[in-house]
RNA sequence: GCGGGCGUCGCCAAGCGGUUAAGGCAGCGGCUUGUGGCGCCGCUAUUCGGGGGUUCGAAUCCCCUCGCUCGCCCCA
């Protein structure tokens, strides 16, 4: 026997029981950003590599040791997208949508990450994310955030946490960073391993260990806000005041400062104490740099992603259900007369607007009948050849519990007859 | 990338060194060659993720490998 193939580690196949439940989250979605005057996007899964070695930051572990990196026939360095903002930014310079005024986009889709595969962390993964460009004002960061909170309650999630921080201006991270740095050098002994390593690669990320040693350490350290500007720390209490009045509680994490280069002012996540390591389904802030990293015009942005599978875990674990709809129709046929006329029927009964399920199997009568039963349509169509010839079929609610039996019903009735009864 | 746990039919699952690898669900066939849901009967793993090794003998022990899973790391 031939070795049987698999799907590569961390690429997950979403078989049919699985797609119904990710169609109503993708509806839902979709719905919530319309009325929210919010406008897709499809951007490319591969893109230049420069794109996010200069977007993201090339001291960050997404793009120093996660990313999906190739050379393509033409020796172009090339990297499936382990993030979405940094395509959106780059397809609106492209574009010229910066000149039209400013943008509100979402997109949704696989993203990749080479990285150890966990509950909640896949290879490829989807997400869904929100991106406001061009918006400076505190209100948008309030906006853009309540539209991600109002999403996951219109997906039936609740006891999620929002927590939130300002990272402040660059300079104001700066500044920060040299007092931190200064006052965990003197207590470099009792710093983690780890974290003695970023020391140097990457402070500010120690603030968000998990390491409890550290994070008792932590608490008397210099605190983030304390090196704000007047402006960076009013500008966050605009934001904080905001959210309040929109009644959506936070929890203010002076440690979150998340993990990619482009964020300043509002970051923020919002997690689940159900999901185990991989808490956080979406994760946001603002870029206010990042266009102008990428060659465009100063652009203040402000922007997240949610994690679907994340997102899916939730709501399995919630016992929010959705099953594929059946089909409103089953239609048993048998004898070659009736075999062909049942193609056409059916094809009839769609065109009408029914769902309709043909049997191909060429099996009797009872198999069929408990093949509808089991397909959980509401009605069977029975068309043998004493009914091919006479132009008539045999209707049966299969949810009556069959005292009545069969109607007789002519074909060309036959649609307008199943579908009032259809709603 | 690092550490722990696991891997028996499509799914759930017994077996834990000794002749033919339980059972349930699903599937397929029959009872019922043109009429469902219940019931009954039968079929469906020469094989225990894969490859080596130990042994008279392995699904059961050892090694390697692949995959899953939990934690670290990272993040959605």
């Amino acid at each position: 026997m031939v070795e049987q193939l698999q799907s590569l580690r961390g690429m997950v196949d979403l078989l049919p029981a699985a797609t119904a439940r990710w169609q109503a989250l993708e509806t839902t979605a979709r719905d919530h950003f319309r009325r929210a005057g919010v406008h897709e996007i499809r951007t490319p899964l591969l893109e230049a590599t420069e794109l996010f070695a200069r977007g993201i930051g090339e001291a960050t572990d997404v793009v120093g040791k996660e990313m999906y990196s190739f050379v393509d026939r033409g020796d172009r360095p090339c990297t499936l997208r382990p993030e979405g903002t940094a395509g959106v930014v780059r397809a609106a310079l492209q574009h010229g949508l910066l000149s039209q005024g400013p943008q509100r986009l979402w997109y949704g889709g696989p993203m990749f990450r080479y990285e150890r595969p966990q509950g909640g962390r896949q290879r490829q993964f989807h997400q869904i994310g929100l991106e406001f460009l061009g918006f400076a004002d505190p209100r948008s960061d309030v906006e853009a955030i309540a539209i991600a909170w109002d999403l996951l309650a219109a997906l039936g999630l609740g006891d999620l946490t929002l927590e939130i921080n300002s990272l402040g201006t660059p300079d104001d991270r700066r500044r920060y960073r040299e007092r931190l740095v200064a006052w965990l050098e003197q207590h470099h002994d009792a710093l983690d391993g780890d974290s003695q390593q970023r020391l140097t690669t990457n402070p500010l990320r120690i603030l968000d260990s998990k390491n409890p040693d550290t994070q008792r350490l932590l608490i008397e350290a210099p605190q983030l806000i304390d090196s704000l500007e007047d402006s960076s720390r009013d500008r966050f209490e605009q934001v904080l005041a905001g959210l309040a009045e929109l009644a959506i509680p936070t929890v203010r994490n002076p440690r979150l400062v998340r993990g990619l280069d482009y964020y300043g002012h509002t970051a923020f996540e919002i997690t689940s104490g159900a999901l185990g390591a991989q808490a956080t389904v979406c994760g946001g802030g603002r870029y206010d740099g990042l266009v102008e990293q990428l060659g465009g015009p100063a652009t203040a942005c402000i922007g997240w992603a949610l994690g679907l599978e994340r997102l899916l875990i939730l709501q399995e674990r919630s016992g929010t259900t959705a099953a594929a709809p059946p089909p409103d129709v089953y239609l048993v046929n048998q004898g070659d007369g009736a075999g062909a006329l049942a193609l056409r029927l059916a094809r009839q009964l769609r065109q009408a607007g029914l769902a309709v399920e043909l049997d191909l199997s060429g099996a009797g009568f009872g198999k069929q009948l408990k093949r509808a039963d089991r397909s959980g349509a509401r009605w069977a169509v029975l068309l043998g050849d004493r009914e091919a010839a006479a132009g008539l079929a045999q209707l049966k609610d299969l949810q009556g519990d069959g005292g009545e039996g069969p109607a007789t019903v002519p074909l060309a009735d036959l649609a307008a007859r199943l579908l009032p009864a259809g709603g």
